[in-house]
DNA sequence: GAAGCGTGGCC
DNA sequence: TGGCCAAGCTT
Protein backbone atom coordinates (compact mmCIF):
# COMPACT_ATOMS: atom_id res chain seq x y z
CA UNK A 1 0.00 0.00 0.00
CA UNK A 2 1.36 3.29 -0.97
CA UNK A 3 1.07 5.39 3.11
CA UNK A 4 2.64 8.49 1.87
CA UNK A 5 0.52 9.09 -0.58
CA UNK A 6 -2.76 7.71 1.38
CA UNK A 7 -1.63 10.12 4.29
CA UNK A 8 -1.09 12.87 2.53
CA UNK A 9 -5.09 13.05 1.13
CA UNK A 10 -6.15 12.00 4.30
CA UNK A 11 -4.58 14.73 5.60
CA UNK A 12 -5.82 16.94 2.88
CA UNK A 13 -9.28 16.12 3.09
CA UNK A 14 -9.61 15.99 6.99
CA UNK A 15 -8.74 19.80 6.77
CA UNK A 16 -11.36 20.56 4.92
CA UNK A 17 -14.26 18.00 5.98
CA UNK A 18 -13.80 17.50 9.57
CA UNK A 19 -17.00 18.09 11.93
CA UNK A 20 -16.69 20.72 14.46
CA UNK A 21 -17.47 18.48 17.97
CA UNK A 22 -16.66 19.66 21.15
CA UNK A 23 -13.72 17.94 22.07
CA UNK A 24 -11.94 18.82 19.33
CA UNK A 25 -9.78 22.54 19.53
CA UNK A 26 -9.27 24.60 16.77
CA UNK A 27 -5.94 23.92 14.48
CA UNK A 28 -3.11 25.25 16.70
CA UNK A 29 -4.79 24.77 20.17
CA UNK A 30 -2.98 23.02 22.50
CA UNK A 31 -5.84 20.00 23.17
CA UNK A 32 -6.92 19.41 27.48
CA UNK A 33 -5.86 15.86 27.59
CA UNK A 34 -8.53 15.13 30.46
CA UNK A 35 -11.33 16.23 27.73
CA UNK A 36 -9.53 14.49 24.64
CA UNK A 37 -9.72 11.24 27.51
CA UNK A 38 -12.96 11.87 28.64
CA UNK A 39 -14.06 12.16 25.19
CA UNK A 40 -12.57 8.96 24.05
CA UNK A 41 -13.72 6.99 26.97
CA UNK A 42 -17.65 7.92 26.36
CA UNK A 43 -17.15 6.99 22.53
CA UNK A 44 -16.43 3.74 22.70
CA UNK A 45 -19.06 1.78 21.22
CA UNK A 46 -21.61 5.00 21.75
CA UNK A 47 -22.40 7.28 18.42
CA UNK A 48 -21.00 11.03 18.62
CA UNK A 49 -24.68 12.15 18.70
CA UNK A 50 -25.46 10.18 21.65
CA UNK A 51 -22.36 11.57 23.88
CA UNK A 52 -22.47 15.27 22.78
CA UNK A 53 -25.00 15.89 25.97
CA UNK A 54 -23.37 13.70 28.32
CA UNK A 55 -19.88 15.03 27.20
CA UNK A 56 -20.99 18.72 28.12
CA UNK A 57 -23.11 17.67 31.12
CA UNK A 58 -19.95 16.25 32.33
CA UNK A 59 -17.26 18.95 32.13
CA UNK A 60 -19.80 21.44 34.02
CA UNK A 61 -20.01 18.79 36.36
CA UNK A 62 -16.10 17.76 36.71
CA UNK A 63 -14.14 20.51 34.94
CA UNK A 64 -10.81 19.11 35.65
CA UNK A 65 -9.25 15.78 36.94
CA UNK A 66 -9.04 17.07 40.66
CA UNK A 67 -13.02 18.05 40.67
CA UNK A 68 -13.57 14.15 39.41
CA UNK A 69 -11.16 12.78 41.56
CA UNK A 70 -12.64 14.32 44.43
CA UNK A 71 -16.10 12.99 43.37
CA UNK A 72 -17.96 9.86 45.12
CA UNK A 73 -18.62 7.37 42.97
CA UNK A 74 -22.30 7.71 42.85
CA UNK A 75 -22.03 11.24 41.65
CA UNK A 76 -19.54 10.19 38.76
CA UNK A 77 -22.38 7.18 37.93
CA UNK A 78 -25.12 9.21 38.15
CA UNK A 79 -23.79 11.99 35.01
CA UNK A 80 -23.36 8.48 33.19
CA UNK A 81 -26.95 7.41 34.21
CA UNK A 82 -28.20 6.37 30.39
CA UNK A 83 -24.99 5.97 28.85
CA UNK A 84 -23.96 2.23 29.35
CA UNK A 85 -21.21 -0.15 29.72
CA UNK A 86 -21.17 1.50 33.30
CA UNK A 87 -17.75 -0.32 34.34
CA UNK A 88 -16.32 2.62 31.76
CA UNK A 89 -17.62 5.25 34.18
CA UNK A 90 -16.02 3.15 37.20
CA UNK A 91 -12.67 2.53 35.55
CA UNK A 92 -12.28 6.29 34.19
CA UNK A 93 -13.09 7.37 37.71
CA UNK A 94 -10.53 4.94 39.41
CA UNK A 95 -7.91 5.78 36.64
CA UNK A 96 -8.68 9.51 37.69
CA UNK A 97 -7.94 9.15 40.97
CA UNK A 98 -4.44 7.27 40.50
CA UNK A 99 -3.71 10.18 37.95
CA UNK A 100 -4.39 12.59 41.14
CA UNK A 101 -2.75 10.88 43.58
CA UNK A 102 -0.01 9.54 41.72
CA UNK A 103 0.92 11.80 38.75
CA UNK A 104 0.18 15.09 40.37
CA UNK A 105 -2.92 15.83 38.88
CA UNK A 106 -1.35 15.70 35.38
CA UNK A 107 -2.33 13.23 32.42
CA UNK A 108 0.54 11.17 31.85
CA UNK A 109 1.82 11.39 28.21
CA UNK A 110 3.75 8.60 28.48
CA UNK A 111 2.16 5.57 26.72
CA UNK A 112 3.13 2.54 29.08
CA UNK A 113 2.14 4.87 32.08
CA UNK A 114 -1.11 6.26 30.51
CA UNK A 115 -1.86 2.03 28.92
CA UNK A 116 -1.81 1.27 32.69
CA UNK A 117 -4.76 2.88 33.93
CA UNK A 118 -7.78 0.91 34.18
CA UNK A 119 -9.94 1.06 31.27
CA UNK A 120 -7.29 2.30 28.68
CA UNK A 121 -6.86 -0.52 26.31
CA UNK A 122 -4.60 -0.29 23.04
CA UNK A 123 -6.83 1.96 21.06
CA UNK A 124 -7.59 4.66 24.09
CA UNK A 125 -4.00 4.36 24.38
CA UNK A 126 -3.42 5.71 21.17
CA UNK A 127 -5.87 7.97 20.56
CA UNK A 128 -5.40 9.86 23.79
CA UNK A 129 -1.13 9.94 23.13
CA UNK A 130 -1.46 10.92 19.49
CA UNK A 131 -4.21 13.71 19.76
CA UNK A 132 -3.23 15.20 22.76
CA UNK A 133 0.30 14.60 23.40
CA UNK A 134 1.20 14.74 19.96
CA UNK A 135 3.02 11.12 20.04
CA UNK A 136 3.29 8.88 16.97
CA UNK A 137 0.86 6.28 18.33
CA UNK A 138 -1.36 4.07 16.10
CA UNK A 139 -5.26 3.53 16.45
CA UNK A 140 -7.52 0.65 15.48
CA UNK A 141 -11.31 1.14 16.26
CA UNK A 142 -14.11 0.31 14.30
CA UNK A 143 -13.92 2.60 11.16
CA UNK A 144 -10.20 1.89 10.97
CA UNK A 145 -11.00 -1.92 10.79
CA UNK A 146 -13.53 -0.71 7.99
CA UNK A 147 -11.44 1.08 6.39
CA UNK A 148 -8.21 -1.19 5.82
CA UNK A 149 -10.40 -4.26 5.15
CA UNK A 150 -11.72 -1.98 2.00
CA UNK A 151 -8.56 -0.42 1.22
CA UNK A 152 -7.27 -4.00 1.22
CA UNK A 153 -10.39 -5.66 0.19
CA UNK A 154 -9.70 -8.57 2.76
CA UNK A 155 -13.51 -9.60 4.13
CA UNK A 156 -11.76 -10.31 7.51
CA UNK A 157 -8.59 -8.37 8.49
CA UNK A 158 -6.24 -9.90 11.38
CA UNK A 159 -5.84 -7.58 14.37
CA UNK A 160 -2.24 -8.45 13.83
CA UNK A 161 -2.25 -6.91 10.19
CA UNK A 162 -4.38 -3.81 11.26
CA UNK A 163 -2.33 -2.40 13.57
CA UNK A 164 1.48 -2.08 11.55
CA UNK A 165 -1.05 -0.70 9.04
CA UNK A 166 -1.98 1.91 11.12
CA UNK A 167 1.47 2.26 12.62
CA UNK A 168 2.69 2.82 8.81
CA UNK A 169 0.46 5.89 8.54
CA UNK A 170 1.11 7.84 11.61
CA UNK A 171 4.77 8.60 11.47
CA UNK A 172 5.42 12.63 10.74
CA UNK A 173 3.96 15.32 11.43
CA UNK A 174 0.21 15.70 13.30
CA UNK A 175 -0.22 11.77 14.30
CA UNK A 176 -3.17 12.61 16.21
CA UNK A 177 -4.74 14.15 13.03
CA UNK A 178 -4.21 11.22 10.84
CA UNK A 179 -5.65 8.91 13.02
CA UNK A 180 -8.57 11.14 13.56
CA UNK A 181 -9.29 11.30 9.26
CA UNK A 182 -8.85 8.00 9.39
CA UNK A 183 -11.65 7.40 11.56
CA UNK A 184 -13.27 10.24 10.40
CA UNK A 185 -13.61 9.20 7.13
CA UNK A 186 -14.62 6.11 8.03
CA UNK A 187 -17.58 7.88 10.20
CA UNK A 188 -18.90 9.90 7.29
CA UNK A 189 -17.86 8.55 4.36
CA UNK A 190 -16.55 5.08 4.62
CA UNK A 191 -19.89 4.12 6.29
CA UNK A 192 -20.79 0.61 7.39
CA UNK A 193 -23.42 0.58 4.55
CA UNK A 194 -24.06 2.96 1.10
CA UNK A 195 -20.33 4.22 1.55
CA UNK A 196 -20.24 7.36 -0.22
CA UNK A 197 -17.27 6.49 -2.06
CA UNK A 198 -18.20 9.28 -5.04
CA UNK A 199 -17.01 11.45 -1.74
CA UNK A 200 -13.65 9.81 -0.84
CA UNK A 201 -10.40 11.40 -1.25
CA UNK A 202 -8.74 7.67 -1.48
CA UNK A 203 -11.18 6.12 -3.37
CA UNK A 204 -8.21 5.72 -6.34
CA UNK A 205 -5.93 3.61 -3.44
CA UNK A 206 -9.14 1.22 -2.71
CA UNK A 207 -8.91 -2.35 -3.84
CA UNK A 208 -12.79 -2.70 -2.62
CA UNK A 209 -13.96 0.09 -5.19
CA UNK A 210 -11.32 -1.35 -7.62
CA UNK A 211 -13.54 -4.61 -7.68
CA UNK A 212 -16.94 -2.97 -6.74
CA UNK A 213 -16.76 -5.26 -3.08
CA UNK A 214 -16.74 -1.94 -0.94
CA UNK A 215 -20.59 -3.28 0.40
CA UNK A 216 -19.25 -6.93 1.20
CA UNK A 217 -16.47 -5.40 3.32
CA UNK A 218 -15.66 -6.16 6.28
CA UNK A 219 -17.73 -9.62 6.26
CA UNK A 220 -20.49 -9.72 8.78
CA UNK A 221 -19.85 -11.56 12.14
CA UNK A 222 -22.59 -13.73 12.57
CA UNK A 223 -24.69 -12.76 16.12
CA UNK A 224 -25.28 -15.48 18.24
CA UNK A 225 -29.18 -15.67 19.52
CA UNK A 226 -30.14 -13.64 22.52
CA UNK A 227 -31.28 -15.88 25.31
CA UNK A 228 -34.19 -14.69 27.59
CA UNK A 229 -34.30 -13.66 31.03
CA UNK A 230 -37.95 -13.73 32.41
CA UNK A 231 -37.34 -11.46 35.93
CA UNK A 232 -39.78 -10.89 38.70
CA UNK A 233 -38.93 -7.73 40.05
CA UNK A 234 -40.87 -7.02 43.81
CA UNK A 235 -41.31 -3.07 44.25
CA UNK A 236 -41.03 -3.08 48.03
CA UNK A 237 -43.22 -0.61 49.84
CA UNK A 238 -42.75 0.53 53.05
CA UNK A 239 -44.51 3.96 54.44
CA UNK A 240 -43.92 6.20 52.00
CA UNK A 241 -41.17 5.10 50.35
CA UNK A 242 -39.64 1.87 48.26
CA UNK A 243 -36.63 -0.58 48.41
CA UNK A 244 -33.72 0.07 46.06
CA UNK A 245 -30.51 -1.57 45.97
CA UNK A 246 -27.18 -1.24 44.95
CA UNK A 247 -25.60 -3.72 42.45
CA UNK A 248 -22.45 -5.54 43.46
CA UNK A 249 -19.60 -4.11 41.34
CA UNK A 250 -18.63 -7.57 39.53
CA UNK A 251 -22.34 -8.00 38.15
CA UNK A 252 -23.94 -6.19 35.02
CA UNK A 253 -24.74 -3.03 36.02
CA UNK A 254 -22.47 -2.70 38.62
CA UNK A 255 -22.62 -0.05 40.83
CA UNK A 256 -26.00 1.04 39.28
CA UNK A 257 -29.13 1.12 41.78
CA UNK A 258 -32.35 -0.82 41.20
CA UNK A 259 -34.94 -2.64 42.23
CA UNK A 260 -33.90 -6.12 43.74
CA UNK A 261 -34.70 -8.74 41.06
CA UNK A 262 -34.58 -12.49 40.70
CA UNK A 263 -34.77 -14.49 37.37
CA UNK A 264 -37.85 -16.77 37.37
CA UNK A 265 -37.76 -20.67 37.70
CA UNK A 266 -39.56 -22.82 35.24
CA UNK A 267 -43.47 -22.77 36.39
CA UNK A 268 -42.51 -20.19 39.30
CA UNK A 269 -45.47 -17.32 39.32
CA UNK A 270 -44.31 -14.09 38.76
CA UNK A 271 -45.35 -13.02 42.81
CA UNK A 272 -43.70 -16.42 44.06
CA UNK A 273 -40.41 -15.06 42.38
CA UNK A 274 -40.31 -11.69 43.54
CA UNK A 275 -41.64 -12.76 47.33
CA UNK A 276 -38.18 -14.96 46.68
CA UNK A 277 -36.13 -12.00 45.33
CA UNK A 278 -37.10 -10.82 48.93
CA UNK A 279 -35.79 -13.41 50.91
CA UNK A 280 -32.76 -14.79 49.01
CA UNK A 281 -31.09 -10.79 48.35
CA UNK A 282 -32.49 -9.02 51.07
CA UNK A 283 -33.26 -11.74 54.10
CA UNK A 284 -36.71 -10.11 54.15
CA UNK A 285 -40.18 -11.05 53.92
CA UNK A 286 -42.34 -9.67 51.87
CA UNK A 287 -46.09 -10.14 50.45
CA UNK A 288 -47.06 -9.70 46.71
CA UNK A 289 -49.67 -7.70 46.09
CA UNK A 290 -50.64 -6.37 42.68
CA UNK A 291 -48.85 -6.54 39.41
CA UNK A 292 -47.21 -2.98 38.47
CA UNK A 293 -45.67 -3.50 34.77
CA UNK A 294 -44.37 -6.06 32.54
CA UNK A 295 -41.19 -3.99 31.17
CA UNK A 296 -38.89 -5.60 28.00
CA UNK A 297 -35.33 -4.59 27.91
CA UNK A 298 -32.89 -5.82 25.35
CA UNK A 299 -29.35 -5.98 26.38
CA UNK A 300 -26.12 -6.86 24.31
CA UNK A 301 -26.76 -10.28 24.95
CA UNK A 302 -29.32 -11.25 27.03
CA UNK A 303 -32.82 -10.11 26.22
CA UNK A 304 -35.07 -9.19 29.83
CA UNK A 305 -39.00 -9.25 30.66
CA UNK A 306 -38.75 -7.59 34.00
CA UNK A 307 -42.65 -8.23 35.94
CA UNK A 308 -42.83 -5.85 38.21
CA UNK A 309 -45.54 -6.95 41.65
CA UNK A 310 -46.05 -4.20 44.76
CA UNK A 311 -44.84 -5.94 47.47
CA UNK A 312 -45.33 -4.97 51.66
CA UNK A 313 -42.63 -6.08 54.29
CA UNK A 314 -44.33 -9.13 56.43
CA UNK A 315 -41.30 -9.22 58.65
CA UNK A 316 -37.43 -8.13 59.03
CA UNK A 317 -35.39 -5.67 58.14
CA UNK A 318 -33.74 -5.93 54.51
CA UNK A 319 -30.22 -7.05 54.50
CA UNK A 320 -27.57 -6.42 51.28
CA UNK A 321 -27.20 -9.87 51.00
CA UNK A 322 -26.74 -10.27 47.43
CA UNK A 323 -26.34 -6.73 47.08
CA UNK A 324 -23.59 -4.17 48.14
CA UNK A 325 -26.36 -1.66 49.60
CA UNK A 326 -29.97 -1.27 50.36
CA UNK A 327 -31.71 2.15 51.17
CA UNK A 328 -35.62 3.51 51.46
CA UNK A 329 -36.44 6.03 48.74
CA UNK A 330 -39.32 8.11 49.02
CA UNK A 331 -40.37 8.44 45.80
CA UNK A 332 -39.71 12.24 45.16
CA UNK A 333 -35.96 11.41 45.43
CA UNK A 334 -35.42 8.29 42.98
CA UNK A 335 -34.52 10.63 40.88
CA UNK A 336 -31.00 10.86 42.71
CA UNK A 337 -29.96 8.01 42.29
CA UNK A 338 -28.24 6.36 38.89
CA UNK A 339 -30.55 4.04 37.32
CA UNK A 340 -30.16 1.98 34.31
CA UNK A 341 -32.68 2.39 31.81
CA UNK A 342 -35.31 -0.63 32.18
CA UNK A 343 -34.98 0.39 35.87
CA UNK A 344 -35.91 3.96 35.53
CA UNK A 345 -38.91 2.68 32.89
CA UNK A 346 -40.13 0.10 35.89
CA UNK A 347 -39.86 3.03 38.21
CA UNK A 348 -41.85 5.46 35.98
CA UNK A 349 -44.70 2.84 35.97
CA UNK A 350 -44.66 1.88 39.90
CA UNK A 351 -44.94 5.52 40.83
CA UNK A 352 -48.20 5.96 38.54
CA UNK A 353 -49.97 3.49 40.98
CA UNK A 354 -50.76 4.35 44.36
CA UNK A 355 -48.16 4.22 47.10
CA UNK A 356 -49.66 2.86 50.34
CA UNK A 357 -49.71 -0.42 51.13
CA UNK A 358 -52.02 -2.67 49.25
CA UNK A 359 -55.72 -3.27 50.63
CA UNK A 360 -55.33 -6.78 50.74
CA UNK A 361 -51.43 -6.88 52.66
C1' DG B 1 -9.78 -16.11 22.43
C1' DA B 2 -14.29 -15.83 23.42
C1' DA B 3 -17.69 -14.07 26.29
C1' DG B 4 -19.67 -10.34 28.99
C1' DC B 5 -20.87 -5.68 29.17
C1' DG B 6 -25.82 -0.80 27.64
C1' DT B 7 -28.16 1.91 24.85
C1' DG B 8 -30.32 4.11 20.90
C1' DG B 9 -30.71 4.71 15.91
C1' DC B 10 -31.44 2.90 11.51
C1' DC B 11 -33.53 0.08 7.83
C1' DT C 1 -40.45 -5.58 14.52
C1' DG C 2 -35.85 -7.39 14.89
C1' DG C 3 -31.12 -7.57 13.67
C1' DC C 4 -27.12 -4.88 13.13
C1' DC C 5 -24.02 -1.64 14.55
C1' DA C 6 -21.23 2.33 17.11
C1' DA C 7 -14.10 6.36 18.47
C1' DG C 8 -13.49 -1.09 23.18
C1' DC C 9 -11.99 -3.06 27.67
C1' DT C 10 -11.67 -6.81 30.92
C1' DT C 11 -11.46 -11.46 32.39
Amino acid sequence: MDFPTLRSRLLAWYDDARRDLPWRTPRGQAPDPYRVWLSEVMLQQTRVETVRPYYARWLERFPTVDALAAAPLDDVLKAWEGLGYYSRARNFHRAVQEVASRHGGRVPGEPDAFRALPGVGRYTAGAVMSIAFGREEPVVDGNVRRVFARWTDDPAPAEDALWPMAAALVPGERPGDVNQAVMELGATVCTPRSPRCGECPVRGLCAAYAAGTQNERPAPKKARPLPHEDTAVPVIHRGGEVLLVRRPVRARLGGMWGFPQAIRHPGESASAAAERAAAEGLDLAVRAGAPVASVDHTFTHVRATYHAVRCTVVWGEPRAVRYDEVAWVPWERIGGYALPVAQKRIAALAALHPTGPHPLA
